[in-house]
DNA sequence: CATCCGTGTGAATCTCTAT
DNA sequence: TATAGAGATTCACACGGAT
């Protein structure tokens, strides 16, 4: 290593190789979106036929875990060096590598302090119907060991959620539309190009104006394209030049924010959509329970699925409702009602108090 | 290991232990609640509950987490073991202790479907706010091995969420209130009982019924207790008599819906298969049916053994759909209508008719 | 100018059975 | 064990052109 010290650049190099010429201690922050190892093994098609543009890149095919725990371990052995003493680090993945990265990360000697859940508002949908649509990747927060001082902007973060602690699950949409980078053929530059909201947030929690923040894995530029923003200073690392080019180009598109909107974001509050098997689930409703319409004309069963069965129909609340009414549609919430206390109530009435309960939870 | 299988009871004792006396590939679907490994600063704890000294020192906590990663590794090689080939396992953590079982499950050779967040309506803030809440846990699904034919109940879940794909970020309240099991003063009799309604989804998810369901940590019973409700077959390991008895008294009280109130949506894919070629046998559709797609653009007609014939070109109703569309595949139930009533219906109605009379007969 | 509708797409470990 | 054939399967948005 050396005693130099870039600043507010990007590397092209192997970010091992080129951690090595850092000097100890000499950046508050890292944020890594190391290579995932997806193993994908053969082409997969949407229902109407056409092909899903996988990952398929030589960067994140990895002969076997063997293989890529030695790479992981060395790029965090080379950030733990690099990182101040009290600095903390950010990296982001998904089932397929983010357990070994925790345990590496934890025998090296970081210091967990949150795991945190980027819930995706529009995944892509499991196609073939065979596991849960996988809808969120996982970051990791670490300090660099247990006796950092590390820096978590409490207010900032209770501030960005309305004025309630900032919890550890973040509901953000994908990169789309006119944030992702594309060729001048409308082709993404990078498969995995980040949102800025999530780097927002997490450089927004973690770092203040003018800490280093250095990305081992730079890709198309998100993170110091936020630093930049957020008035941070920044270093990157990257090994293909086309993504080199294409970041280099982005920050100098980037400005940084007037000092007196440097902590101004608004935050938007979903209202959660709640499924009525989430009743059935809690023991409100449970299977076998008896709903009727308002008139009691017709009757039906709740099932553990959270349907609703009818002699030989079967369906969602609004479905049946609709079939037995032979209407095109209906809103099963209001349509169907439950006893409580000798009352009969419509089922949106749990929904409202549900609500309820949300907002003072 | 013995050949001799216990079923629908409590067994007292350390789980790695008390599985090898189980037969192999004996068990269905495995519910894992282990010790957490909770690191409180100033006091780590080891599996045991035995307090660790010196936990700033560096060594030492290399040394515990070997001791976990030991433990970790014989319960659940025990536990894969013991699974059915086809057998999924359920584990469920916090960062704490997720990423070391992860891994090391991985390297085991189970093969990871699906990550999961319990994302908690309630959770305990960060009384000191230095993090971000802890607002969620993570279970991790996996199957034995790659190979697996693991089971997965996709319509079930569909209907369990209001007829959209789950999604691997479950939002449910913690265990409070009535279903909190509490000692005659109040006070609750497990730190960390799971609520009902988590065991509900991922047993509904990943089993059916007369499975046997394994809790190698039972505690007060959760997981035999939802098991017996959707009447599966349950077995459940327990280190602590006092947690033992509780769990037994738990179970005494829980009963099996009654069979029909244990039906939920049938899957597609183990409906009893129907040969286009008996609708033809029958007469319902005689040779010389002319088909058409739903845009009425191709036509095809039907030939007396049950295949298609359009033009020059002939093969059963999914092969000929595909042909003419040139798509890698197609399903030709739903691909083809045929004319009744003066209506175009798809053939795919014949086949639901069809299983409705079944359902009567 | 607002609305509707068709099209495209996103870190994906994505089938099962009979022969 | 490899191959062939049947047949099951999608959600939230953004964008652009048409109404």
């Amino acid at each position: 290593m050396t005693a130099e010290m870039p600043i507010n650049r990007i590397l092209r190099g192997e970010c091992v190789e080129v951690m090595k010429d850092l000097p100890d201690g000499s950046v508050d922050c890292v944020f890594a979106d190391p290579p995932y190892n997806l193993q994908l093994r053969g082409e997969l098609r949407r229902p109407d036929e056409t092909v899903v543009d996988g990952v398929n890149d030589a960067w994140d095919k990895f002969a076997d875990y063997k293989t890529y725990d030695d790479f992981t371990r060395q790029w965090l052995s080379e950030a733990r060096r690099v990182l101040h003493k009290d600095g903390t680090l950010w990296v982001i993945g998904s089932y397929h590598n983010i357990f070994r990265i925790g345990a590496i990360l934890q025998d090296l000697g970081y210091w967990i302090l949150n795991d945190i859940v980027w819930r995706k508002s529009n995944p892509m949908p499991n196609f073939r119907g065979r596991r849960f649509t996988n809808a969120h990747e996982t970051l990791i927060w670490a300090a660099r060991s247990p006796q950092s001082k590390y820096r978590f902007n409490y207010q900032v973060m209770k501030a960005l959620n309305d004025d309630l602690q900032m919890r550890s699950d973040w509901y953000l949409p994908l990169c789309t539309g006119n944030e992702r980078l594309r060729n001048d053929h409308g082709v993404k530059l990078h498969p995995t190009q980040k949102p800025e909201s999530l780097l927002h947030r997490a450089l927004l929690a973690a770092t203040t104006v003018d800490d280093v923040v250095l990305d081992p894995f730079c890709g198309t530029g998100t993170t110091p394209a936020v630093a930049k923003r957020l008035g941070r200073r920044y270093l990157a690392i990257e090994r293909h030049p086309d993504y080199v080019k294409a970041a280099e180009q982005r920050l100098e598109e980037t400005q940084r924010l007037p000092a007196d909107q440097l902590e101004v974001t608004p935050a938007k509050r979903e209202m959660p959509r709640i499924p009525f098997g989430s009743f059935v689930e809690s023991g409100t409703l449970p299977p076998g329970t008896v709903l009727h319409d308002r008139q009691r004309r017709l009757k039906a069963t709740v099932a553990p699925d959270g349907t609703l069965v009818s002699g030989k129909h079967r369906g969602s609340i609004h479905k049946l409702g609709a079939l037995l009414t032979q209407a095109a549609s209906c809103n099963g919430w209001t349509f169907w009602y439950f006893e409580r206390d000798q009352k009969w109530i419509p089922l949106d009435t749990l929904r409202q108090e549900s609500y309820a309960l949300r907002q003072t939870a």
